[in-house]
DNA sequence: TGAATATGTAAGCAGTGTCAACATTAAAAA
DNA sequence: TTTTTAATGTTGACACTGCTTACATATTCA
């Protein structure tokens, strides 16, 4: 027996637009779908949801925030340690989610101060870094503390990228020394040291 | 007088795609509109690209071509000058061009490996970075240099993917130090130094 | 209790990707 | 040169999309 209104649908269109994005892309994604997946008229969405990007923006925090979860799972007593994990966190839930992270990074979304939430869930994932790293670096000058996270996310975030035309290549290409899939492939099978020399390094 | 065949009708669709997503970004571009722009009945298009994915690609495979044009643009005796111009070029490319670039690196065309001409082109901006680190590098271990190559690319790659949201953010942003923008800032106020930093740092 | 508000539905517009059927022309074969 | 064929264009249509307007039902609170 299902009710004229549902109690909280909000909620339930996002979640399950999230999973939609990641399955299927977000170009593919569409309100009547998601509508029809709900089980609910294909208007409805639009009592929550003004337009498309507000939508997105609501699955790009999301993502943001399941990102923040991965990467602050678990703090170790050693903050190296827990960087590395936090590199290793980062980049697995850009690869996994690749669908999901082309909206939080991509052009879906172009401005996110339209949108506080999605702003202050992808700030937050950077004060994390921020934090640790600060702990970590023995260098406690805050200009260069701030330039070298930027620095470690741009390295991790462009690894994302380029891992994600790793993951959809066919084997073949593996062992071919002219094209970057051979050394993106070797670096993706022992992601925690090539990570944790790029920590070190920055020491 | 314009007659029935066109003559050149692919080159000039693709041309003027290329010109349109970089206006709207690729989400907006529609075969029709297309269509239109080069006046020409809505079908006319699929007379060539059989899908829209493959107008994608095309647009995309033009993208790295452009994007190899600039950074092979100036080779200066100096190498290591060389590798820093190229690494502002590849930055400024990415930023300049962010719906083009979105469309070369997003999800929008996962499988390179089904368009040979898209997967050489891209392969083509490698190994102009490969080959000009090779010649750069003092080490001369091809492992340590393939892999450094990536490192390099990942840098630059996830540089763009920040800088694109500094791009947009209101400019009082710019001087509140909880947030990555006023170090995204003072970084793209001095790219070049930026670069030659992490170019020397390989050495 | 009743009015205002929030949240749902139905119908419809303009625009989309794509296909099938048909028109025109350039290139290849006779 | 003539004829056939293949390439390249157009028209019309289908199912789908984002979004708006008008209407229906339930909830909140004065």
């Amino acid at each position: 027996m299902k009710s004229y209104h549902h109690g909280n649908l909000k909620q339930e269109l996002i979640d399950c637009a999230c999973k939609m994005c990641e399955r299927d892309g977000y170009t593919k994604l569409s309100i009547r779908s998601l509508a029809k997946e709900s089980n609910v008229s294909q208007t409805a969405p639009y009592r929550h949801f003004k337009t498309k990007e507000d939508l997105y923006a609501e699955i790009a925090k999301e993502g943001f925030n399941k990102l923040y979860k991965a990467i602050s799972k678990v703090k170790s007593k050693n903050i190296e340690e827990s960087l590395i994990f936090l590199g290793e966190e980062y980049v697995a839930f850009g690869v996994k989610n690749a669908n999901t992270y082309d909206l939080m990074f991509g052009t879906a979304v172009t401005d996110f101060t339209k949108y506080p939430h999605l702003f202050q869930a992808a700030n937050q994932t950077y004060h994390h870094l921020l934090s640790l790293f600060t702990e970590y670096s023995s260098n406690k000058d805050s200009e260069f503390i701030s330039e070298t996270c930027i620095d470690l996310w741009a390295k991790m975030h462009g690894l994302v990228g380029l891992l994600r035309k790793l993951e959809v290549v066919p084997s073949k290409l593996l062992d071919m020394p002219d094209t970057p899939f051979m050394a993106l492939n070797s670096i993706n099978n022992d992601l925690n040291s090539y990570i944790k020399k790029f920590i070190r390094a920055t020491q």
